[in-house]
RNA sequence: GGAGAGGUGCCGGAGCGGCUGAUCGGGCCGGUCUCGAAAACCGGUGUGCCUUCGGGCACCGUGGGUUCGAAUCCCACCCUCUCCGCCA
């Protein structure tokens, strides 16, 4: 949610981040509703003050007096019913595009769509193959560890399911990814994954993205589509105290996704699927915009200690203005080498929202000197599965098809070094 | 799913339909006292919006209704707790 008097005194900024983002939202019509709302508010209060002036007149009075007096107030009840009447039909639609506006990019965020996105930087050896490498799904169901069709079977295209050492491989990711952030002093969190309304619209997930969700429509609940959703609303309507802040947590859940519009598109394998898990780092911090920026960087260090411990290649993109969402002020994305795709595949995004998450779900903080503001908040992945394990399969395939286990995984996996062929 | 109880300020807990934005207690902040602390005493302690900066308006789970006037009455919904049932 953007600040109303923000918009007010600087329309052309919200019109044109509206433009950059590609979002549908009519902030000259905003505008003329948010005046005609102030004019009729302003209205109300000054009857409302005449109404409990005379309230209170009549209080004093008794017996004959009464009646006339009572009489008097009386119209002016019909005018407040009526101002009343005029505010309900225009809050409406004030609110829904309220809820549409988009937090404005930073300044060094690429104007353009995803094909503008800028690479920061490449880290780590792409590997090349002395024999014929075969992409993950080739590998994986010959080493039985992938069964795509009963995944498909049971719940329809775009799922999966995992067997023996891939499923224990996934496990050892998550795994990982959660030590890691807890050695770092992220708080690991356990929360519910099909939450309410207010949820989805305090972190920006609605009403925009809505067509992405997974809808429990008869209890108004939503399979979220990642943990920030929940994390990021733990402390909703709360005022924290600045000493508590930051908070750092972390969690993993399942995350469920409708990819709607993306009919057709990455239709192979493992890369894009309905139901995924994910380590998650959350960070809400202090409002101030030098603060986020430099969690900002923290959260993408963490994650890319972790890729460099499993020694994935991969590349940091800062993402384009029609790449971003409604409320992110910035996002670097990690992208994963992937030998099958020849190219980056996308497996990391890092956000940051400064205060449009936290007002939208009222999450403030009291200063030293007493006073409240809105908390900043950011998230990150740390590590998704099955994405990550594309990279991983094909990336440390041997000559034979079987799999190599990158060290760090291996005690999360009984000490196994190498999958190998099996059937389960 | 069935039955009952309840949702008020940081917490506990009052609140005849007008004098209640809200008694009181605790907590917290400031002060007095003290070498310092405790105790005691004194004072302060909600949020949002509008403002001609005097002030005004709104908010006692949410939304409606009754009334000149509602935290207080009525209706619906949401949530919490207790008991029973079912169950990972």
């Amino acid at each position: 949610m953007i600040d109303i008097k923000q918009i007010r005194t600087d329309p052309d900024r919200f019109i044109q981040s509206a433009k950059v983002k590609n979002i549908d939202v009519d902030i000259r019509k905003l505008l003329q509703i948010d005046s005609q709302l102030l004019d009729l508010r302003k209205q109300l209060q000054d009857a409302r003050t005449e109404q409990n002036a005379a309230g209170k007149q009549i209080a004093t009075l008794t017996g004959e007096a009464k009646q006339p007096a009572i009489a008097k107030v009386s119209q002016l009840k019909s005018k407040i019913k009526q101002l009343d009447e005029q505010i309900g039909e225009l809050e409406p639609a004030f609110g829904e595009l309220m809820i549409c506006v988009p937090q404005p990019p930073a300044p060094d965020v690429p104007v353009g769509d995803d094909s503008a996105n800028v690479e920061i930087r490449r880290e780590g050896t792409i590997r090349k193959f002395d024999f014929e490498p075969k992409d993950h799904v080739e590998l994986g169901e010959a080493l039985g560890i992938i069964d795509i069709a009963r995944g498909v079977k049971i719940a329809g295209t775009r799922n999966f399911v995992l067997k023996g050492a891939g499923a224990m491989l996934h496990q050892a990711v998550l795994r990982l990814a959660t030590d890691r952030m807890i050695a770092k002093g992220f708080v690991p969190v356990t929360v519910p994954v099909l939450v309410n309304e207010s949820a989805m619209y305090g972190t920006g997930f609605f009403p925009l993205y809505r067509d992405q969700a997974y809808l429990a429509e008869r209890d108004q609940m939503s399979l979220v589509g990642t943990s920030e959703v929940p994390v990021t609303s733990l402390h909703a309507d709360e005022i924290l105290s600045a000493e508590e802040l930051p908070k750092k947590y972390v969690a993993g859940t399942t995350c469920f996704r409708r990819e709607a519009g993306a009919a057709g598109k990455d239709t192979y394998g493992l890369y894009r699927v309905h139901f995924f898990d994910k380590v998650e780092q959350v960070i809400v911090c202090a409002g101030d915009e030098q603060t986020s920026i430099n969690h900002h960087q923290e959260i993408l260090a963490n994650t890319e200690q972790v890729m460099q411990e499993l020694e994935l290649p991969y590349r940091v993109v800062n993402c384009a203005t029609g790449d971003l969402g409604q409320g992110n002020v910035q996002r670097f994305d990690i992208e994963t080498w992937m030998p099958s795709r020849d190219s980056y595949g996308e497996t990391h995004s890092a956000s940051r929202y400064y205060d449009f998450q936290a007002r939208r779900l009222n999450m403030r903080y009291r200063d030293a000197a007493g006073d409240l503001h809105f908390c900043h908040t950011l998230n990150n992945t740390v590590m998704a599965s099955p994405r990550i394990l594309i990279p991983i399969l094909e990336l440390y395939q041997n000559a034979d098809g079987t799999i190599t286990i990158p060290p760090p995984l291996r005690p999360y996996m009984g000490g196994m070094e190498k999958i190998e062929p099996r059937t389960y």
